[in-house]
DNA sequence: TGCGGTACTCACCCCGAGGTGAGTGCCACC
DNA sequence: GGTGGCACTCACCTCGGGGTGAGTACCGCA
């Protein structure tokens, strides 16, 4: 699977990039971390309506792996575990800033719709 | 299949874009063709090395469908079909172009490598 | 006492993205 | 006259991305 690698050659810089968001999440848990700083495990679940936990998990340690997640551990009681941006995945969602805004005005376009979340 | 929608709701302007671009060369075609101004159904093919044509051909319909680029076919003999970018299809490549420059910035980082390509 | 929350892992399954290979009609070239 | 190129379409198959559901060790609260 995933574990390791995604370092096989590219055609260009894109599909470097895409590389590491492409994922059914991976975009979407960037976003999170950007707009809350840091969140722990079961808030990124919340925040993402309609992920699987397997999903998740597999998605942030990917990420991790990429340079783009910090995970910290606190060998607390109950489990707490909170993920941060890198400067990696700050840069990155710096970089998907752009792609954000034109995909915003192609919802406003086409007249998509949002996914209600309990975010904001 | 993707014969129309993809238009279902969005967390954010993100994965609106990403909704777009997924497909393992659609941000390929979209370079190549940015790269390129307008090629021919056989110059983009060879231009990709690894696509299938089926690929291409359902890439190139479900990005004209949402209206990224345009097709122009010829009524001649042996048959002609040139691809261009619509105005979308030129937005979209510069909101990817931040993205572009971090994905080459990752490709240097990790010290991954180019496929060869023809394209200059 | 038992349920719910925390942060997972593991096993299993399913569907669809994507690949393969053949077929098409017409032409140019050798 | 046969091969190859053009721009596809169609049928078939594979593989892995992603979903589901259960299990875990420990605690707090009702």
């Amino acid at each position: 699977m995933a574990t390791s690698a995604r370092q096989g050659p590219y055609f260009c810089g894109i599909d470097a990039a895409m590389d590491v968001v492409t994922g059914k999440w991976k975009s979407l848990i960037l976003w999170e971390l950007h707009e809350h700083g840091t969140r722990r495990f079961a808030e990124l679940r919340r925040g993402l309506p309609g992920v699987s936990e397997k999903m998740l998990v597999q998605h942030l340690r990917e990420m991790e792996e990429d340079g783009l997640v910090h995970r910290e551990v606190y060998p607390v009681v109950p489990p707490k575990v909170e993920y941060s941006l890198t400067e990696h995945g700050v840069s990155l969602n710096t970089a998907l800033e752009s792609l954000a805004a034109w995909g915003t005005e192609r919802m406003r376009r086409i007249g998509a719709k949002k996914v209600a979340t309990d975010a904001a």
